[in-house]
DNA sequence: AGCTACAGTTCGGATTCCGAACTCAGGAGG
DNA sequence: CCTCCTGAGTTCGGAATCCGAACTGTAGCT
């Protein structure tokens, strides 16, 4: 079993795990979470060989991740990249990252950007919870159940 | 800058995503939340080199997110990984893959493993919320605030 | 026609990864 | 004491991936 056999094994955790766990596609998409659309704008605020660049973007269109949006620009017309509802539906990873990275990492300095909700100005954080029951879970509150 | 620094910005999203965007971290964390603690283990069920697989497990450990731990067997005192606290704080992160994946990479066959509430056997879902109204969000429910 | 900007593609060298063999430590068995 | 075995790495040569820089192609503007 290599890397790529675990984004066909019949496991939810692992299919996303192995996409998403290739270098440099977490930072792509939170780079575009952060609003980036164009080749261009990914390779000078990322620094990212260009090559990657492309081959990391094509998984992603062909993972319906993202998609390839005409726009004008000048007259002209070009391409950007935007997210999918299947995309967009990636917010609480990259949410559940930030919770996790603003408790134990930090930084002292200020931060890079800030997060709040449009209606009342809250904070944004990701948590676990029961469907039946709504109370919020932690590892030790669920019980793992191995097939076979 | 180079993907290396995405680990020192002051962002506490690039953090954790540069962390846990090197190939196989994710993979290797997946394991561990199932219950794999020892380095032949994760070589058998992984199939990683086990090279990458020193490398790994050091960079979780310099980080604090795993910790070896001494356990005895047939009499003899061996090392396992564990979680620490700021590891098994990564659940979110790993469940908000998984909610993902279930619901846009799910598998035809039988599910790999299975989760429930202990207390009342409902389902687990990872999701955002405000820590002031609590309401459930959406990435268009956010406002971004990037600096300067 | 020439210049510019965007969006890639190509390619040689550097880095990382892989697989297999090797090392090392400690206990068991003789 | 000597040898075997096992878990946990380390080493190393070849393969795959990545990087940086240059190149290509397309379309509009002057």
């Amino acid at each position: 079993m290599s890397y790529s056999d675990f984004a066909t094994l019949p496991c939810t955790l692992s299919r996303p795990a192995a996409l998403l766990g290739e270098r440099w596609t977490l930072l792509l998409l939170r780079q575009i979470f952060l609003g980036t659309r164009r080749f261009e704008d990914f390779q000078a605020t990322m620094d990212i060989s260009r090559s990657v660049l492309t081959d990391r973007l094509n998984v992603l269109l062909q993972e319906d991740v993202l998609k390839r949006v005409p726009y004008h620009e000048d007259g002209r017309t070009r391409h950007e990249y935007r997210l999918t509802e299947k995309g967009r539906d990636l917010y609480p990873v990259l949410m559940a990252l930030r919770t996790w990275g603003a408790k134990w990492m930090a930084p002292d300095e200020e931060e890079f950007f800030q997060l709040h909700h449009r209606d009342c100005g809250g904070d944004v954080r990701a948590k676990v919870e029961c469907t039946e029951c709504a109370a919020e879970l932690t590892a030790r509150d669920v019980q793992v159940t191995t097939r076979q």
